[in-house]
DNA sequence: CGACAGCTTATTGTATACAAATACCATTCG
DNA sequence: CGAATGGTATTTGTATACAATAAGCTGTCG
């Protein structure tokens, strides 16, 4: 997309998931394209990606609101995406090419590195473990699936501990990744199937923990 | 939203379901700006929306098409559906009140007047269809999942044939639906979404087949 | 005190002009 | 003859001004 509204969106979402602005406290086209540096018309164009991605909610009269998840919400996301992509890693098994399966491999490695390292990499595991879900996501090989999924792989949340990250988790995904490529490896659409669904809904219960002892401030983007 | 940018959607989709905008075919802002008697803005506004539904594809230069499907992006989204409906049907289960309940069998009813009339009623059983279906997502309570539903119900094809109506597939529909209540009755959420499952691809294949044996133009949104 | 009407202010919606990017076409050069 | 290059036309992106709508406030009346 064009530069200037590409630039809103991306800085009011990070807006959004560093807590600069409020959940629930509304937020105004020229206030934006201030902060932004542009004017309101690229403003409204990023406004409208975010409404659909459930970042922002409009009132009966048009204002826009910074989205306030409550937990049942949250959890609500988490079992679409769970579905989802568990529904990919079935499609994908059927379909995933030698070097998609190369790459996906090198990806849990990079992403194991991360967490053996003397001090854990964080951001690192994230990264590769946003690239090792996107390579199954490609394989599955829908569009409407893959758009599906953008929907709710990120929540509106700022999450306030750092135990989103603590190891075991870490290691656990880990694992759970490898277990996945075994299952590709024999072509078990059903297995990696299930085996999705248990690795996003650990990572909801994860985040859940994480999120009832709250902390300090951290990113939304869950390590499933 | 707004009069000008909801007038500009309705328009456009509408030719783009009745076939007035060729699949594939290159669409220009201003050209339907023109068609529709407003001004760009507001055009834009309902191209973003049309994208996001997938009625409008944009290439790499943010050139704007109407999208064009083949059948296995057809069978892509009834896939989708199906899985999400049969989600929403076992949500539903757990938490359908009454009132919904009787509203639904109203309209499973209307829907079966629709059929036995002596001419069939077509846009009459796809009224109480479409509403019976609504039904079902409200009671289902998930703000994610009725949207998401609302991007894979109605598909952007042209169907050219008027098989898709044929009496057969319409009474199916009908029991489907009355076993659904049944289910309902009994709070049993995994026999609602089997039966969701069932009624969703049988659609599917239904509509597959009209699209095959194609000869006068229909409407697009199929008596699921 | 409370509710309501009318005015004022704040906010979003639309039109339009212009800027930027891209496609298209013709012409030239190898 | 084909590929590359440049210029022109087409199309989309952005800023801005103004219109329409909704919110908030103030003062009046019951």
């Amino acid at each position: 997309m064009s530069r200037a509204s590409d630039r809103a969106y991306d800085h009011i979402r990070g807006m959004i998931l560093s807590g600069e602005l409020q959940s629930g406290s509304q937020i105004r086209e020229e206030a934006l394209a201030e902060l932004c540096g542009v004017s309101r018309t690229p403003v409204r164009d990023a406004l409208r990606r975010l409404e659909t991605e459930m970042f922002v909610r409009r009132n009966e009269s048009q204002r826009s609101f910074v989205a306030d998840w409550s937990l049942d919400d949250l959890e609500d996301a988490f079992q679409l995406r769970a579905m989802l992509e568990a529904h990919a890693a079935k499609r994908a098994a059927a379909r995933i090419s030698r070097d998609q399966l190369a790459r996906m491999r090198f990806h849990n490695a990079q992403l194991k590195q991360a967490i053996d390292a003397s001090r854990p990499d964080v951001p690192k595991f994230l990264d590769n473990n946003r690239l090792f879900h996107a390579l199954i996501v490609e394989a599955a090989a829908s569009e409407r699936l893959a758009s599906m999924l953008l929907q709710v792989t990120e929540q509106p949340v700022v999450l306030r501990t750092a135990r989103q990250y603590d190891l075991e988790n870490l290691r656990r995904s880990h694992h759970e990744h490898d277990e996945v490529l075994i299952a590709f490896d024999n072509r078990d659409g059903d297995w990696a199937a299930a085996v999705m669904t248990a690795h996003i809904r650990r990572a909801f219960h994860a985040y859940a923990e994480a999120h009832s002892t709250n902390n300090e401030i951290g990113k939304s983007n869950m390590a499933a």
